[in-house]
DNA sequence: CGACTCCTTGACAGCGTTCAACAGTAGTGG
DNA sequence: CCACTACTGTTGAACGCTGTCAAGGAGTCG
C-alpha cells in the first residue's frame, strides 16, 4: 500500500456525511489483488473507496468462497466489524481507498452526540438490508434469475453512464451469486440472445442494459 | 394479540440488559402462525421473545420464501429496522414476545449516551454476522452440510438441554437452508444412519446428537 | 508475436427437485 | 377412548438444473 493524505469531497451522501466530523483519514492505493483486511484479523480500520472496487468474502477450508458485496466508489465499509474482522476485503483492480481508526468514531463522545452515530447506523442497516435481499437470492432464485439481479444491481450503482463496466470477472460474479463461471456465462449469454443486454467491443465486461423491464421480469 | 403488561426479570445477557433502561415493555401473546410484524409495514416496535419461537422471512411474487433467522427465548429482534419492515416475522408455534417503540430507544437523549446504544450496535452487529455466514451456507454449502450446520447451530441454542426440540417444522428448516422438504428429511436420514445423531421416540422435532464432531466436520 | 489469462460453449454427470405414494402424528369430534 | 381426518414427514423414482470437465476462442500484456 502507498500511504498518501486525503481530504473530504465530492457530493454528500450518507457515507460522505462521516468524513466530515472532523475525522482524520489517510489515502492509500491498493494494487489488483492485494488484500487490505484479512478475515479474523483485529479490525482496526473502517474504509471509503474513492476509485476502483473492493470484494468481500469468507472461505471454506477447501477453497470455496462466498463473496459478499462488492464496494464501490463512495461506499464505506468495514464499519459493523466487531472485534475482529468477519471477512476478507481485497481489490479487484488498482483501487485508492481512504481509511480511518474505528475506535476514533465509537470512541468519540463528540461522535457519539453527534449525527455520526445516525449515520453509521444508517451505513450498518443498509449492509443488513442489502445481506438479507442476498439471501433471498441465493437461497431460493435459478440462475437465470440470479444473473438478471445481478446486472440491474450494478446498474443501479454510480458506475453506470450509458455503458456498464464490470470491474469484475465471471469468477467474482460467480462467488457472488452462489454459482459457478460457467452458469453465470451461460446466463449472460440467454440474457444476451434474449435481447435484454448486449455486449460492446467484444470486451466481456462492458455491458449495455437494453431491456430493464425485461431484466426485472426475469429477476422474479 | 392478547394484551399483558411485563417486568423485567432472568439472567443478564447483551439483550436483557437493553430492558434496563427504563423502558416500558409491553407483552403479548401470538397463536401459531400469526403474523407479528409485516413486510414493508411501518417498523413501530422491537420485540423479544420471552416463550416460543419465531421466524422472520422474505418471500417471492410466487410464494418462495427465504427464512433469515429464528428467534427463540431471550432473542430479540426488529432493532435493526429502517423505516418500514424488510421481512415478515411470525410466530411458529404459541409464543410470548414484549415490545416496546424503536422511536423510544432511537430519539430519547438519554438512551444515546448511555450504553444502551453500544447494546443496540452489538445487536446489529450479531444479526449482521448471522447474516454473513448464513450467505456463505446458501451460496456454496452442499445440502449435507447445510443440514449438519443448521443442527448444530441449534444446539448452541437455550433450547439444547439434553434432548433438542426443534419448534420448526421440515418446511421451515427448508426454507431457512435454501433446500427442499425431501432433501432435508433425506439429509437427516443420512446423519441417523451415520450415528451423528438420532431421533427421540418416533418424535421427528426431538432430536439428540450423539457425535458433535461428526457433524462438524460434515459442515464443511 | 507468443504466452498467459479469461470467457464461452459443448457433452456429460450428479445433486437436489419434483412428483407421488405411504406412514406416522396430531387434532377433532363422537 | 377411539375413529376420522388433516397435517407432517419419509422414501422412492424420474427429471432437470447446475456443476464438472474439457476444448477452443477471445482478450491482454509482455
Amino acid at each position: 500500500m502507498i500511504v498518501g493524505v486525503s481530504q473530504s469531497s465530492g457530493k454528500m451522501s450518507r457515507s460522505d456525511e462521516l468524513t466530515r466530523e472532523g475525522v482524520p483519514w489517510n489515502e492509500f492505493t491498493d494494487r489488483r489483488g492485494s488484500e487490505i483486511s484479512g478475515e479474523a484479523e483485529p479490525s482496526q480500520y473502517m474504509y471509503q473507496i474513492i476509485e476502483g472496487a473492493v470484494r468481500t468474502y469468507k472461505l471454506l477450508s477447501d477453497g470455496r468462497r462466498q463473496i459478499n458485496a462488492f464496494h464501490l466508489p463512495g461506499d464505506v465499509f468495514g464499519v459493523e466489524s466487531g472485534e475482529v474482522n468477519r471477512f476478507t476485503a481485497d481489490a479487484i483492480i488498482e483501487t485508492r481507498v481512504r481509511l480511518t481508526g474505528r475506535q476514533i468514531i465509537f470512541e468519540n463522545a463528540s461522535c457519539r452526540k453527534s449525527s455520526a452515530m445516525d449515520n453509521i447506523l444508517h451505513l450498518i442497516t443498509k449492509n443488513l438490508e442489502h445481506a438479507e435481499s442476498h439471501m433471498l437470492l441465493l437461497g431460493r432464485k435459478t440462475s437465470l434469475e440470479k444473473v438478471a439481479a445481478f446486472v440491474l444491481e450494478m446498474d443501479k450503482r454510480p458506475t453506470a453512464a450509458g455503458v456498464m463496466i464490470l470491474p469484475m470477472g465471471r469468477r467474482d460474479i460467480a462467488d457472488y451469486l452462489g454459482l459457478t463461471i460457467g452458469t453465470v456465462s451461460r446466463a449472460l449469454s440467454i440474457l444476451k440472445n434474449r435481447g435484454a443486454l448486449t455486449f460492446i467491443r467484444q470486451a466481456q465486461r462492458e455491458i449495455v442494459l437494453r431491456d430493464r423491464r425485461k431484466l426485472a421480469e426475469l429477476e422474479s
